[in-house]
DNA sequence: TACTCGCACTAGCGCGCGCTAGTAGAGCGC
DNA sequence: GCGCTCTACTAGCGCGCGCTAGTGCGAGTA
């Protein structure tokens, strides 16, 4: 037996070995009424003796649907990989397969998605999507599309996401309750949440009267670029300017990125200055003081995007829909009160 | 148009519109001898105007071949997704798809691979198997399987992983160098490479004169066991032992775990201690002074992974192959001389 | 005996495509 | 005219399975 000459045995060796019909057998796999007790029994032992296994891409074929959910991720993104964990269960509930599809530097959204489709996914869900939303909007007409973590208003895509608003306006009121006003806020870029986010934090420093101190830094979603923030602010404290009291990051692992840079200086957190992350995904608890961040329930979320998803296939005249999850901000160790003295 | 109604337009009515046989249009999209330019160019005129793509699942079907790769690969570890990143491209290159299936709680290996193969992928590639050794040497019986980062030996499951042996080797050397005498290494339990890796510390503060210092603290590959460990050690302290000097994480994202929990409570890296990761993953530059680690070229792992899978494929005579890499001591700034005065 | 009913099982079409074995027609040489 | 070759295209089977419309048969009823 040759590796490549590996036959994968069929439904029809099944029934020729336990002399009856593929149909009986058919019937059997899929735990169909119409065959007794005895004989499901036999078949099933000898499908296991000669090793058969259902072939998916045939099944999905004969069958007009093929049960199967696309899911789009970035590689790299760790609250992405919180949802993926909470998408799997979810979809096996509900008696869905679920098909990954991983964008990277090389391989575009378009190509991600592409893939998912031509596997006959009858829906995407597209975890944090990027594309413009004009994009969206057409792969909402082609298929059923989930999008999570990006507002899409306007669209035939449903979507998922956290009220951003009320996350900052908890995490700043947080902060300035703890005497803080200069609160600096990293920007997520292109990230999903980012804009919203942002307005967020300008409306709360304005609310507050913090307008003089408002200061948004360009940035990502990255721990790079928590790196990067940590170092120019560190080079204007070197410069004579003062550091700012707390930093409300774009989220976690850019909050994770500017820790690392700032505590390697010799900042102490929160002593001089608090930190506050966005989604609660598992990096939260690398500091040993728990990093005080917004948490979006990735489990939740994950549970909405595939039902969202489900229903549509199952009813296709549902409107697009939109869930807006209540976030919370989790209190840990990375925020404090604000250092006294002048500013 | 409902949603769930939106019905793919296959082949035939692209044929029809375009006024050609169905085998014509086969033909033109499979990009073969048999087509007149001028035809060509309306098909796929009419092919796109339509919204026609070709279906996967079906052509796998009919073509014996579904020249699609599995991977099977765990969330949330952070060189697995450096691996996937190099899978895509190189399976790209040499012509076939990849479907992804991650495993993380309450989702098997099993589980993972067994979707895989129900989609007809023809190969697996195994991202740090945990299986049993025996259940591998099975799956490699049953379809190509191809181990990245875990040793194989006995089974008909090819293997790509690096030395770790030399990797440990130059590492221990380079903190020995440094004047460093104790030196402790942080276990990776049952993820892969920790066994060898284990094993070559051992030999290595053997052979250096250190074996009354030699301590092995068990662990995982996560970074809540390096800040377990810190904390053990800062424990420890307090308690008046002595640190190390040095510390040897199972991989980076230990050594993370560490590094947060070590500067956290004032300990100065590299001043007071030394620590090395394995992996570099882009982890390593998370630290501002960046991570002194053992580098695992994950492109090229990744390269020989789906060469491996591919050539098996195509000639399934060949027997199974073990690929060893160089590993390669990437000294950043977490590793610097030994303190100085009395244990 | 004749007639229904229900259970266990089977025949056979179709899913969307790949692929082999063709055919029709144009062009060419003699 | 005939035979040949080459290009452009088509007919039709098969991939492994789902599913509808059956068939056969024994038990129960009148």
């Amino acid at each position: 037996m040759s590796a490549s000459g590996k036959q994968r045995p069929t439904m029809v060796d099944v029934a020729e070995k336990a002399g009856v019909s593929r149909a009986l057998v058919s019937i059997i796999f899929r735990d169909q009424p119409g065959a007794s007790q005895e004989t499901r029994e036999r078949v099933l032992r000898v499908a296991d003796e000669i090793g058969y296994r259902p072939d998916n891409a045939a099944r999905l074929l004969a069958r007009g649907r093929s049960r199967t959910l696309g899911v789009m991720f970035t590689v790299h993104q760790t609250f992405q990989a919180d949802l993926v964990e909470g998408i799997y269960p979810e979809a096996e509930r509900l008696g869905y397969e679920v098909l990954l599809s991983a964008t990277s530097q090389g391989r575009s959204e378009v190509k991600a998605v592409e893939a998912l489709l031509s596997h006959r996914c009858e829906a995407v869900i597209l975890l944090g999507p990027d594309m413009e939303a004009a994009d969206l909007d057409a792969l909402g007409h082609r298929t059923v599309a989930v999008s999570v973590g990006r507002r899409v208003p306007q669209t035939r895509v449903d979507s998922v996401h956290t009220a951003e608003g009320k996350g900052v306006r908890q995490a700043m009121d947080h902060l300035v309750e703890l005497g803080h006003r200069r609160i600096v806020h990293i920007d997520g870029g292109r990230g999903p949440g980012s804009a919203e986010r942002r307005r967020a934090y300008r409306a709360a420093m304005r609310r507050h009267g913090l307008q003089p101190e408002l200061r948004v830094i360009p940035g990502d979603h990255t721990e790079e670029s928590g790196i990067e923030t940590g170092r120019l602010l560190l080079a204007e404290r070197d410069r004579g300017l003062p550091l700012p009291t707390a930093v409300l990051a774009g989220n976690d692992r850019c909050a994770m990125g500017l820790l690392m840079a700032l505590t390697r200086a010799g900042v102490e957190v929160p002593g001089d200055l608090s930190v506050v992350g966005y989604d609660d995904s598992h990096l939260s608890h690398l500091m040993p003081i728990g990093l005080t961040t917004v948490r979006q329930d990735s489990l939740l979320m994950a549970e909405y995007a595939v039902r969202f998803a489900v229903e549509r296939l199952e009813d296709g005249e549902l409107e697009p829909r939109e869930a807006v999850l209540d976030p919370k901000l989790v209190v840990r160790g990375t925020s404090g009160p604000a250092p006294e003295g002048p500013a």
